[in-house]
DNA sequence: TGTATTATTGAGAATAATTCTCAATAACTA
DNA sequence: TAGTTATTGAGAATTATTCTCAATAATACA
């Protein structure tokens, strides 16, 4: 954060915390509640301009599972123990985090990421991966 | 769309043919227009309702580039000629599609999607790979 | 350590994408 | 061909997200 020439502010830590200890599959409202304990001042608009720009510092992803809020986690690049991508209800828009497979994943995805780097001249932050699908109880 | 117990009408042909003549990335409302030429009466709800039948059935791939619209394009199965992925510029929006490592990236996917269809029961009906960063005009 | 600079903030208004409602219509089934 | 019922169009309604702006406070620097 103080990297990118940007502030450490009580509502930045608050949102980060927010993130880290209440797990995966945040809307923003539910950042907002949770940062308002540690930062009762804090508002919705910080929340989303906070969750943004950590976003694109690649420390926060975000990802929607076709309801129509915005969902975020932090982003525990490739490397992190926590680190899992998503497997989508289509129907009753469940999320399952999976990690299997990940280790061929990340591989394949950081020789992927350095082709794409230097092919295209990106500064590649993040990457997004999910399938979506019916789970058991919704293909019934 | 037959085979799924829906019926087919000119708005849902509308749909289909603007997603498969005017590319890729379209907006809900380029949908419309588009679909619109072919079909004058047709209503921007049910451009809505029927991206996200499509959606669901694996036929067209929702996906978000940051800002808030959200895009679509035809899914075209992993064999297709036209499948790629995205390379997303979280500064300007541009989107890149790129093809390269494709077909090592499907293949993965492929063994994923069964893996995990296999572990969870899931029945997986797409993906979506994105990347996120910096283009290169951007960088600067 | 105090001060200036300027990024950041909170509040609420504003925007705009998407969904909802409902009566009318038209695909499909038998 | 008629009946059943999914689908539609229009516009209203919702609601997630962004914007505005003056006030505040984090950092840099004297």
């Amino acid at each position: 954060m103080r990297g990118h020439g940007r502030r450490m502010t009580p509502a930045r830590h608050a949102v980060l915390d927010a993130l880290g200890e209440r797990g995966e599959h945040l809307t923003a409202e539910e950042v907002f509640r949770s940062a308002s304990r540690r930062c009762p001042d804090i508002g919705l608009a910080t929340v989303y301009r906070t969750l943004e720009l950590m976003t694109r510092l690649g420390v926060a992803s975000k990802f929607d599972t076709g309801d129509e809020k915005a969902r975020y986690e932090l982003a525990e690049g490739p490397k992190a123990k926590g680190h899992h991508h998503h497997l989508v209800c289509t129907s009753c828009r469940r999320i399952v985090d999976y990690k299997d497979f990940i280790k061929e994943e990340t591989e394949l995805l950081r020789k992927t990421e350095e082709g794409l780097a230097k092919k295209y001249g990106f500064r590649i932050d993040s990457h997004l991966i999910q399938f979506h699908g019916l789970c058991p109880d919704c293909r019934k």
